[in-house]
RNA sequence: GGCGGGUUGGCGGAGAGGUUACGCAGCGGAUUGCAAAUCCGUGAAGACCGGUUCGAUUCCGGUACCCGCCUCCA
């Protein structure tokens, strides 16, 4: 059996992973807020965890893991979104636009993971869809002195969870200390945070005991990931962003909730994208989507190398010189693996790379060494426990027939050799690598490969 | 102000208390009409200051610089 280590924040250490139940490992991801399409950021947690969990199915049996990752459709942005359109003349009821924006999110959410590779979780809960456990736990909270009701708002007495702050290794002290919270005149305390608020007639609600209003955003993955794991499972993901105040707060929750539950045992947190070095964020212009990335012509499979070449507790920074070493890593592998059925099983070595705490880096490095040494079998049964080399996101490598115009350079070139002239072929071999074509020659033959940054069009007719 | 992360060779990026990371680029060679690709070989590192140790880039402490979070942004 595979020993899988990984660290936990909530111990600040690496463990061995010990699932609760090895019939059934159980994990929950923090998915996107759907309002608009996911950017690079969004997609890192994604393709980590989309590998963790291979990794799992891989070690404890492709049907012994359970996966969640929501969707939350209860938002200001959506609502925010949905106002515009509905302000712009577009018909229907709020409640419609809004179920028509995020219907639509989810959708290019789906399409762009999917074009990076990210298996589908096990079940993808939209908050919307579980306001009444929601409704439940916060009564249970009221029930037993942890939330209050005041004002139409519910909120959560932070005093009352002895725990608070141990995640993020804050103490509520300090934490006002430091003064940048919301002081809001039905609070007990400024740190207090809502469950429950009230809705006006402006915005989506839901009926409550507390009055027509719409849950806080943090009690949804406790309601959720209780649900569908119950009140004690395996492991939490989400960005490193994440960890205060929102998964702090599902702890709170959930463990006053559930006092005879663990809630998550093992808190993984990735730390955040930058971009050419830089923060990503609309203000410097370095902001894009998945989508941007993939209308550029850059493969979702070379996107995915990007995102798995920097350790997932590292800041990783995109950069168009990383896309283009991994197109030409990738291309590379696609052409030592065409036409060879992978291993049995992956490499030990990639195994024990990402068995060591998702060293994913470790693992591609593996995956050099195993191309150098041309095992492509290994190659491709390890490369696949990456999710790379498939042939679901293999597309791009496919060229199309360059057999023509290789014949025509054959011929070219026997011309030359007897003519001792060879500008005719340095002509067609310029407008070939012009078109991204990589030309090998060899005194057999010539073989034609599209190579980094192919373009058809500009093939020599 | 509080909390957390980082600093490795030209660039990217890992592991390990003592032995080559790996990739890209470079350099030398083979090959080629010339190239490309490929193959062989090769130089190059561990922010700074202390400590522990026979020995630290790897452990501990401090300094500097960078980054993130504390604003329902992963």
């Amino acid at each position: 059996m595979v020993e899988i280590r990984l660290t936990n924040t909530k111990t600040r250490r690496k463990e061995d992973f010990q699932p609760l139940d090895p019939q059934n490992v159980r994990l929950y991801l923090c998915g996107p807020t759907v309002y608009d399409r996911a950017h690079l950021g969004n997609a890192r947690p994604v393709v980590v965890i989309d590998v963790l969990v291979r990794l799992l199915r891989h070690v404890y049996g492709p049907e012994h893991v359970t996966y969640v990752r929501n969707f939350t459709d209860v938002d200001d942005k959506i609502n925010a979104a949905a106002l515009a359109r509905k302000e712009a003349g577009a018909p229907g009821t709020l409640e419609e636009l809004i179920r028509q924006r995020t219907a639509e999110t989810i959708g290019w959410y789906h399409a762009d993971m999917d074009a990076l590779g990210a298996a589908r979780p096990d079940h993808e809960p939209r908050a919307t869809d579980y306001i009444d456990q929601m409704q439940r736990m916060i009564g249970q909270l009221i029930e037993s002195g942890h939330a209050y009701a005041r004002d139409g708002h519910v909120l959560f007495r932070v005093r009352s969870y002895a725990d608070y702050g141990k995640l993020s290794g804050r103490s509520v002290d300090d934490m006002i200390a430091g003064a940048r919270v919301e002081v809001a005149p039905f609070k007990e305390d400024p740190m207090d945070f809502v469950l429950w608020k009230p809705s006006d007639g402006d915005l989506p609600g839901w009926d409550s005991p507390w009055g027509r209003g719409r849950p806080g955003w943090h009690i949804e993955c406790s309601a959720m990931s209780y649900e569908l794991l119950g009140e004690s499972f395996d492991i939490h993901a989400g960005g490193i962003d994440l960890q205060f105040p929102h998964h702090e707060n599902e702890i709170a929750q959930s463990c006053c909730a559930h006092p005879h539950g663990q809630f998550a045992r093992v808190w993984l947190h990735n730390e955040m994208l930058q971009v050419e070095g830089r923060k990503m964020s609309k203000s410097l212009g370095n902001f894009f989507t998945v989508r941007d990335l993939l209308d550029q012509g850059i493969p979702g499979e070379v996107i995915r190398f990007v995102l798995l070449s920097t350790h997932y507790r590292k800041p990783m920074d995109w950069t168009a010189e990383k896309a283009r070493e991994a197109e030409a890593s990738l291309r590379k592998w696609r052409g030592l693996v065409a036409g060879i059925d992978p291993a049995p099983s992956p490499a030990p070595a990639v195994i024990a790379a990402l068995a060591d705490d998702l060293n994913t880096a470790g693992a591609i490095a593996a995956l050099h060494e195993l191309a150098g040494q041309g095992d492509a079998a290994g190659l491709l049964a390890s490369a696949q426990l990456l999710g790379l080399l498939g042939e679901e996101l293999g597309d791009w490598a496919r060229g199309p027939d360059l057999s023509v115009l290789a014949a025509r350079m054959e011929s070219l070139r026997a011309e030359a050799k007897a003519q001792k002239d060879f500008s005719a072929v340095d002509a067609l071999k310029r407008q070939l690598a012009e078109a991204g074509v990589e030309i090998r020659m060899t005194k057999d033959g010539t073989e034609l490969l599209p190579g980094a940054g192919f373009d058809p069009a500009r093939l020599p007719q």
